[in-house]
DNA sequence: CGACTAAGACGAGACGTACCGTCTCGCGAC
DNA sequence: GTCGCGAGACGGTACGTCTCGTCTTAGTCG
């Protein structure tokens, strides 16, 4: 008795999947998440109400799936390793002020911080779906860092990634500023400086 | 016409706005903000729907109200100034840190960010009412640790209040991980680290 | 200075609307 | 034959507006 008479996931029609996939992203962008319902989805995607209550479990669920089948941001997920940590993390926090910086795309991500602010199921969905492998990329990336000897030898993996991307975030989530290229380059040099070793013989040119 | 014949402010009663405002707090407590509905808090509150219609334009805003009145979090805001920048800054993350880490603390600032993040006037009020006081004083107090020579002299005061509260602020919002002192301690250690002219003569004993 | 009057905020709640989540149908595919 | 499907009826809840009659207050006149 997991949640009621389990649907048979091997017997789920493609075709309604993603009708209502399509359905949400179109109308998130027509008429905004807070006036987004669900009865709306369903009859844009000409498809039963308890089509989508089958399937999902929220309407956060919905736009969650919606929002990762739109963008490739599921898979093919690694950070750039050209040997300098500096510029990788540049690339990585650039492309990130960009993405944020898009209308669109920053109204989406709004929606849907709001709802894992909220939601644990959701939260949980996104931590294991998104942020976690990207933390986890991330680590990867200053691990090796690490040990070619970029930064402090006992550099915390977990503040670090707190520090690349929390001010980044921050400013984001509260309009702080705009989110630029440059400033995106100097909140790097600003993280890349509190992880570097006390005693830098080799400095990251500026 | 700025909004239907405005009512008078001088004719408001003060019963009826400290009564919902007090309904609404412990609302909030007992069922949660997503339960969280105008009717109840106006009966609970003795009230007419209409009078809370009258003066606040949400939901989020009367919570936002009654959460200003519940703590004293407006006015009396001001960072310690011991003359030493990283004791201060650990006094305010550390009792950051202890705020976030109640739990009913907690479930109430996350309801309020997810209202925020999507309402433009729930964010300005934040803006004007708490964020941009609590950014002030912390630039303040940068400022002086500037001027006493402990942090380098060309630092970027709006770019310093983002590697102080972003990091904090990113690991409560996605609970990367437990809000301890220790933790806090560590983040002012790394934020100052990025801060600190390069050539420290004087460097704070860690 | 005190009483009258008009304005408007008040408590209460009825009202139509929108959407919720559940359910009940045949229908068709596996 | 089972079960997911489209369609939509259904009761429930909360929305935001409105209409009462009451009560408080500001402004005016004796």
């Amino acid at each position: 008795m997991t949640s009621r008479t389990a649907p048979d996931p091997a017997r789920r029609s493609e075709r309604s999947r993603a009708a209502v996939l399509t359905a949400a992203t179109e109308l998130v962008a027509e008429v905004g998440y807070g006036k987004l319902t669900i009865e709306a989805i369903a009859a844009r995607a000409g498809v039963g109400k308890q089509t989508i209550y089958r399937w999902w479990p929220s309407k956060g669920a919905v736009v969650f799936d919606a929002f990762l089948v739109a963008g490739r941001h599921e898979g093919g997920l690694a950070l750039p390793d050209t040997g300098n940590l500096a510029t990788d993390l540049r690339t990585v926090l650039r492309a990130g002020s960009d993405e944020l910086a898009d209308p669109s795309a920053d109204r989406t991500y709004r929606a849907l911080s709001a709802e894992i602010l909220n939601d644990p199921a959701l939260h949980a969905e996104y931590r294991t779906r998104l942020l976690d492998p990207l933390l986890e990329v991330t680590r990867d990336r200053l691990r090796s860092a690490r040990e070619a000897g970029q930064i402090a030898p006992d550099t915390d993996l977990d503040l670090a990634v707190e520090l690349v991307y929390g001010p980044l975030h921050y400013r984001w989530q509260y309009r702080l500023g705009p989110l630029s290229h440059a400033h995106a380059d100097r909140l790097v040099d600003a993280a890349l400086c509190a992880l570097n070793p006390p005693t830098a013989d080799g400095g990251s040119g500026a």
